[in-house]
DNA sequence: ATTATTGCAAAGCTTTTGCAATAGG
DNA sequence: CCTATTGCAAAAGCTTTGCAATAAT
């Protein structure tokens, strides 16, 4: 499962071990790419396969594979930081956009990156070399919007 | 100092009380607008001015703010969240871009709004409708750069 | 063989909460 | 007067760290 060679290179080049729990992190985030796993949530599965594993060593794990650009680190303000694997093929995906609903939680990818012009004129403007960016957008996802008008606008809480 | 009378009719609307804690947070935030103030950040000013306040207050306060739509918070992954007060006259006025920089950890803010475009086809292809949006750019500040420059490109931590 | 890495438990953070005292409308 | 709000201290997360044991090159 999963390209585990890209991972051993990676480690490499900075002479880091190729370790088992760092192959079973990986795995387990080259699986769930949809998922955006936080480090409980790792954890947790990977102690079904690997129940020696300690929590800390996903953290540390994370920490290194952030380090080295493998993971991407999200923060959706909701208690804890979840982990997006960049994929080995493409290095100039670097785009993060994500749609929050203020009311279920629910996180929705966009494909469209139409911040090319926007990047554009910072890096001019204020000569900052931009390495990536993350897009947050929240608001209300088109569930809870029909929600809302079946209940006819009630509020919720 | 500060227009009170802003909050006290923000609060009124859905009958919260005007404390003299919340003021100061409130005089505070609009005084600093500028910087991002963190809640630790915020009570170390206050404590100044209003000795007895403790912080589990401030904390309070900020939800209650942020709830309100008073001020928007922020996160730049340094262990906190901060906070925004959000401009009293201008509705429209969702927008926070910045840039952060990777090496020194300075968050610049930036004026342009191209996001537009993107709004719409979001809002439209995803049914999804926005309230608000954070982007964050990571990078290399324009001082950084120069900094690199100068030592012939040599690489730090 | 050496040194990085791990697991465990303890510690460190920021943030939240329970409760009696206080203060705002 | 009545109830929301506060301060304090304790608790509750998530994350990091120290250290001896273990595993990778």
């Amino acid at each position: 499962m999963g390209c585990v060679e890209f991972l051993k290179e990676k480690l490499g080049e900075r002479n880091f071990k190729l370790t088992n729990q760092r192959k079973v992190v990986f795995e387990i985030l080259t699986e769930k790419k949809e998922e955006h796993l936080s480090p409980e949530e790792i954890y947790e599965h990977i102690k079904d396969i690997y129940p020696e594993i300690g929590l800390a060593t996903i953290y540390r794990t994370l920490q290194l594979f952030e380090e080295i650009g493998l993971v991407y680190k999200l923060n959706f303000d909701d208690g804890c930081y979840r982990y997006e694997i960049l994929s080995p093929n493409n290095k100039e995906v670097h785009q993060h956009h994500h749609l929050i609903c203020k009311k279920c939680g629910k996180i929705i990818e966009v494909k469209e990156d139409l911040m090319n012009s926007l990047e554009e004129i910072i890096e001019k403007q204020y000569n900052f070399e931009i390495k990536n960016h993350i897009v947050k957008f929240t608001g209300i996802c088109s569930q809870c919007r029909n929600k809302e008008n079946n209940n006819g606008n009630r509020k919720e809480t």
